[in-house]
DNA sequence: CCGTATTTGTCCGTATGTATC
DNA sequence: CGATACATACGGACAAATACG
């Protein structure tokens, strides 16, 4: 016997016996006080020294438990702050009627969107393509940022139709929302006809946007919003942060 | 006057006079033989050396414009052997009928399946409800790399019911289709419910299993096939390459 | 801007139980 | 049975990032 049970407190005690290692006994307790609601999301959980005094071991085991946790994407680390436990990715469906604020709405998270520039510029062959028109029809150039509670889910270059939509940035900006910025410019509703998945690393810019490292992984899409009449209205280029958002296809 | 202007091709000269910078002009140029497959994916395209030849530029204006193809993803340059055309991401359409064969042999290439492990255990928590089964049930998990023309598309960790398929793990071996596999099990048909979409950077393992580089970006999707009742039949994990693999979602 | 406290990250080491040959 | 390797657990010291007055 050493003086480590002497130290130990009644929920070591209980955590001890089997066959199972002390850091994933400690790991599952804070996994149970994570997925119960003792530690909530964005929230720091207590220090490693605290968690080794309450659960009577070294600070070592706890890090490893909470390494255990980290590597599961549980919580973050972040050095000189604490461990913070991580929002669950958001579910992204994809459908005919694909809405960020509603999609973002729906998962009890404030929606809000930012616009990073725009610019008004010529179609080149692709966004020509994309949106039905000719190379070097006037377009619409935005790069937005779409959060939800503040937290930066995707980045997202947009090109519209510029001779359709007077006065949309104006109205995105004012709104932070593409719904809306259309509603005002007469295109009272939209369907998303295809959307492309693919993944990339992110660059110095996206991260940045972002607030995620350089070198994590995005979910990149591409996709067409086209108005009642099947017209395209919308071609974007998005960024998502691979580990705040999960795109849902229901078949 | 400088020398370019005299060995200027017809070509070159074609392509000079408004506001475009002149990499920009050779680089959609070979954008424009890239799409029309004057050079094929997988192929070399000429030297740099000959295509400022034929363009009647320096080699460095000729490099810009290659380096822009490749900041595109049109081609990889490789010291040593030269610039090759990227083979362009197969599209892969998610919907009801999600079937790997098809989606590769609709776009004139040739499926192939291998089978690199299986095992038969208790199910686990997630396993189970994905199933729908009890934790403890018997299920049969499978290691599989699928491949179309050779090259390497995905790998997979699947689970299926074991009770259900009598010998699946030798029908697939044998016809490397998890179709024909759980057809010779009298499964007839199946369905896809539900597909969720992430990104992810590849671990060693897939890295070596899909023959890309560690830390290259990878499509991570979940999925769950149902028999024609609705009684889940397949649960999987799936890593694509995610330069090989483009996922389609048509709304 | 500076010093201090807090918190995580990293390195050194020691001891012990367990699995394997 | 011994020899060996490995994971576990502990102890201590310092570095690095952050927060705060």
């Amino acid at each position: 016997m050493n003086s480590n049970d002497i130290s130990m407190t009644d929920e070591t005690a209980a955590l001890r016996g089997d066959g199972i290692a002390l850091w994933r006994r400690i790991g599952d307790a804070l996994r149970r006080e994570i997925a119960d609601g003792t530690h909530r999301t964005g929230q720091r959980i207590p220090s490693e020294a605290a968690l080794a005094g309450r659960f009577g071991v070294n600070r070592h085991t706890v890090r490893q438990a909470v390494a255990a946790l980290a590597q599961d994407g549980l919580v973050r680390t972040e050095q000189g702050r604490g461990t913070i436990v991580t929002a669950k990715p958001i579910d992204y469906p994809i459908g005919p009627r694909t809405r960020f604020s509603e999609i973002v709405s729906k998962q009890a998270r404030a929606p809000s969107g930012r616009l990073i520039s725009a610019s008004e510029a010529e179609a080149d062959v692709e966004v020509a393509a994309a949106l039905g028109l000719s190379r070097g029809d006037r377009v619409l150039r935005l790069e937005t940022l779409s959060a939800a509670d503040g937290v930066p889910l995707n980045v997202a270059t947009s090109w519209f139709p510029a001779d359709r939509l007077p006065g949309f940035v104006a109205h995105y900006a004012e709104t932070g929302s593409i719904t809306k910025a259309l509603e005002r410019c007469g295109i009272a509703d939209y369907h998303r006809r295809e959307t492309r998945v693919t993944a990339r690393i992110a660059n110095p810019e996206d991260a940045l946007a972002l607030k995620i490292e350089p070198g994590s992984p995005l979910i990149a899409t591409e996709s067409v919003n086209t108005d009642p009449d099947g017209r395209p209205i919308q071609y974007s280029l998005a960024r998502f942060a691979a580990d705040r958002v999960q795109i849902v296809v229901q078949s």
